[in-house]
DNA sequence: TCTATCATGTAACCAGTTACATGATTTT
DNA sequence: AAAATCATGTAACTGGTTACATGATAGA
C-alpha cells in the first residue's frame, strides 16, 4: 500500500530477507555482526517497528512461528514479491538521486554569527582534532585486507572522503576567521 | 528543564529571538527570508511545535499577546536568560564535536551488493550528473558578491566542499565497478 | 463579488525512541 | 543459589508531520 520504504532500516530487513527467511531478532544480530549499524541507525525496538510496518504493507510475510523452550514465540518472516520489488526500486533511487540531507554542522554554520569570532576559532580547532582522529581510524579500517572484499568497505570509503573534505573545509574556514577579517556584520555583533 | 535543544529549528528560534522578541509567524518569515530553510528543515507546523517546547522548558517567554483586526491572537515571545545560555552551549557543541550523521547514500552503499554491478554503473552515472549540476549551482551561489558578506554564505561553501568530495568519490567508485573486478562475492550474487 | 492566496493557528496521526517485562543462561 | 547478562518482545511517550480550519486581503 504505502508507496515505499522510507526508513533505511526497512531496507536492510528486506535485503537480509533476500538471503533467507528470518525472525526479527536474527535480523538484528546479523545487522550487528555485519557492522551495518555503523551506516544505518539501529535500535532494537525500531527493528520490531519496521518489521511490523513492512508486514502491514505486504512487503514481508510471516512464514512460521516456532518456539524453542520457554522463550517467547519467534515469528519467521519471508520476503514477498512486492517486497523484493520495493527493495530494488528504493535502492536504485537512493543511488541515482542525491537526497537533501540536513547536517547538524551545516545548521551550526548557518547560525555561526551568534558566537564571537575568537571563540569560533577555538571551537573549530577542537573539531579539527576530532576529525583528524576520525580520519585516521577510517584510513585504518579501509586499508586493503585479505579477509574482506573491498566492496564491503565501500561505506567507509565514502565516510572517509567526506571526512577529509570537511577537514579541509574547517581548516580553511578557521584560517579565514583567524585572519581577523570577518566582515563588519559579524564583528558588529560582538563588541569587545 | 530538558537538558538541551536537540532540534536545529529550536536553535534558529533562539538565535532570532536574540535580535528582538517576535511571534511565531514572524520567526517563520524571517527564517525563509534569510534562506535558512536551505540548511535547517523548516515546516510551518514544526515551528509552533518547537516554540511550545522552548516555552515549556523555560527558554523563551510570552511577552504580550496582540491582535490586529480579526486575525487570531499572536503571542510575542522573548528569549530568557537560560534560553540564551542554552543557545550558546548547544552551538558550541555543534561546532566543536562532529556528530555522527546517517546519510542515505551511505546506507545505500552498505546494501549496494543487492544490485547487479552493471546497473550500479548506470545509476552512479545518473548521480554524477545530478551532483555536477548541484556543484555548479553552489559555485554560483558562493561566488563573492557585494551585497552579502561571505560569512553568510559559509553554509553553502560547506555544502559545496562535501558535494565535490562526493563527486570525486562516485567517479572513482564507478570506475572501479566498471572495470569489472568487483570481487567474487558480489559477482556471485548476480549470475548472468 | 467570486476566487485565490496569504496569514495564522490547531488537531489528528504516525514513526521511532526510551523504558519496561520476563524467561534463560552463565558466572560467581 | 544469587547475581548478572542474554534473548526476546511489548508498551508508553514524544516529537514532528500532514491535514484541517478560518478570517483577511488582493486579483480577476
Amino acid at each position: 500500500m504505502a508507496a515505499g520504504v522510507r526508513n533505511p532500516l526497512g531496507l536492510v530487513v528486506l535485503a537480509f530477507l533476500q538471503e533467507r527467511p528470518m525472525h526479527p531478532y536474527e535480523l538484528g544480530r546479523l545487522l550487528k555482526s555485519r557492522n551495518k549499524q555503523k551506516s544505518i541507525k539501529y535500535r532494537h525496538a525500531s527493528l520490531y517497528m519496521v518489521v511490523k510496518q513492512l508486514h502491514r504493507d505486504g512487503y514481508i510475510e510471516p512464514q512460521e512461528t516456532s518456539r524453542a523452550g520457554q522463550l517467547p514465540e519467534r515469528t519467521v518472516y519471508a520476503l514477498t514479491l512486492s517486497g523484493r520489488e520495493v527493495l530494488m526500486r528504493e535502492l536504485r533511487e537512493l543511488v541515482a538521486v542525491p537526497a537533501k540531507e540536513y547536517l547538524r554542522f551545516e545548521a551550526a554554520l548557518a547560525l555561526i554569527v551568534v558566537l564571537p569570532p575568537p571563540e569560533v576559532v577555538t571551537l573549530l580547532g577542537e573539531r579539527l582534532q576530532a576529525l583528524t582522529e576520525r580520519i585516521a581510524e577510517l584510513r585504518e579500517k579501509t586499508r586493503a585486507r585479505d579477509d574482506v572484499e573491498w566492496i564491503h568497505l565501500i561505506e567507509y570509503e565514502y565516510q572517509l572522503a567526506l571526512a577529509e573534505a570537511e577537514e579541509k573545509f574547517v581548516r580553511r574556514f578557521r584560517a579565514s576567521v583567524d585572519s581577523g577579517d570577518v566582515g563588519e556584520l559579524w564583528q558588529g555583533l560582538h563588541p569587545s
